[in-house]
RNA sequence: UGGGGCGUCGCCAAGCGGUAAGGCAGCGGUUUUUGGUACCGCCAUACCCAGGUUCGAAUCCUGGCGCCCCAG
């Protein structure tokens, strides 16, 4: 066993021998990862989960796990010859990931549902099957990369366009363990797209995903009046020195940062919606310099660093406030080992509570985890 | 019904005789596995109405209409 060289996927056995479940969305990525590994001999099981309505998914462009991707994905297992099961996980993800979706904004705050599904879902049910299906491992399609250091890190993909990191701060070490990402180290998404061209793969040409899988048409706010009748209450959308400017549609259709769909003309300047009062259903605008955020409290920490989170009173840290934009130096001053507040060296607009903010290395790639934003106290 | 001011896109606002700036809002698009931001494009044959003077007017004149302010 000692002498057994390690395989491509880190095990110290034949890649006949390795039974590996891949996370098949149904995307052009998840699919070129299943055909690289069957080609390479691996005991490859595709799964994809039905998360929502196939119904609605049918007519969506750019959707993942349901209608037609569940096809695709069949497809591609057909073509490359392994093993396929599909599994109803709709209940589980209304469950886990739509209904506190729907909370998250009647409250007030933004949520993101990607990340709820990553660790909810298919970082942990689905993870857990595969465990039961007896697999060494379990391979998804994202961009992002799991090193050797002390135990297994957590790393940016090697191309920063692309680089899901944000999306998957909350994988716990455990998870990361068992898991593993054979496209975190590719230059370029043409690059999968060539790999999925030469597998033969019709998904090739597929169009990437984009916006809330759940979600049809951009329209997530219809989405939450469906699940929470009367959740768009009207109210007053006031200034920062609580003069009444006009009436809004509802606190779920706004968020921190926010411009397009006040309705506001007339000022010189435009507004953005600088905080959210879901009790008083009140909307605060304000001029953009009313944005800038120094201080961000943190909740529900996932720390992948190699010390214990709170074994120091503050870390250096890089951060990142929103997944498309570069990581910015901070302090992250723990509470506890799951709270903390971050400090940002260089103030960000748009903060808004439910978000994340993912941690990494001040130089290179690691990622150190990261937490949700709340209101704080 | 004495005096003064003003009426230009949904809102704010340039223009002052030469053939309608700009901002805000709105709409469309690009970017993006959250929301948002940002960026790009579109957005008054028309200037309260009716006459008139001019080769030519939103810009000048006359008369209406409507606001506002100061006096009463």
């Amino acid at each position: 066993m000692l002498d057994q060289p390690l395989n491509s996927l880190g095990l110290a056995k034949p890649p006949s021998e390795t039974r590996v479940v891949v996370a098949m969305s149904g995307g052009v990525d998840s699919s070129v990862v299943a055909a690289m590994l069957a080609e390479e001999g691996y005991d490859v099981v595709g799964v994809t989960l039905q998360l929502y309505d196939h119904g609605a998914a049918l007519a969506k462009k750019g959707a993942c796990c349901a209608g037609r991707d569940i096809h695709d994905a069949r497809r591609v297992a057909e073509t490359m010859g392994f093993p396929h099961y599909v599994l109803d996980y709709e209940n589980t993800f209304r469950a886990a990931v739509i209904e506190e979706f729907a909370d998250a904004y009647l409250a007030g705050a933004t949520p993101v549902p990607c990340i709820r599904c990553n660790e909810r879902i298919k970082f942990k049910d689905l993870l857990a099957t595969a465990r039961d299906l007896n697999a060494d491992c379990m391979a998804t399609g994202h961009y992002i990369q799991r090193k050797l250091g002390r135990g297994p890190e957590l790393h940016q993909a090697t191309d920063a366009a692309r680089d899901q990191s944000y999306f998957l701060f909350s994988t716990t070490p455990d998870q990361l363990e068992y898991l593993r990402f054979p496209l975190g180290h590719l230059t370029s998404k043409a690059e999968t797209r060539a790999l999925a061209a030469r597998y033969g793969l019709a998904v090739a040409d597929k169009p990437d995903s984009q916006d809330i899988c759940f979600v049809p048409n951009g329209n997530y706010a219809a989405v939450i009046e469906k699940l929470r009748p009367g959740a768009a209450e009207p109210g007053e959308i006031v200034d920062l020195d609580g003069r009444v400017l006009g009436q809004h549609r509802g606190v779920i259709h706004y968020t921190i940062g926010q411009r397009k769909g006040l309705g506001l003309g007339g000022l010189g300047d435009p507004l953005f919606v600088v905080r959210l009062e879901a009790g008083a259903r009140r909307v605060i605008v304000g001029p953009k310099a009313a944005l800038s955020t120094r201080t961000i409290p943190l909740c529900e920490i996932n720390w992948l660093g190699d010390d214990p989170f709170d074994s120091r009173s503050e870390w250096h840290l890089s951060v990142k406030v929103r997944s498309t934009r570069p990581p910015r130096p901070a302090v992250v001053r723990p509470l506890s080992a799951t709270e903390a507040e971050v400090e940002l060296l260089d103030p960000e607009d748009g903060v808004s509570a439910g978000q994340a903010c993912v941690f990494y290395a001040p130089e290179g790639s690691r990622v150190f985890g990261g937490g949700w934003i709340w209101r704080g106290r």
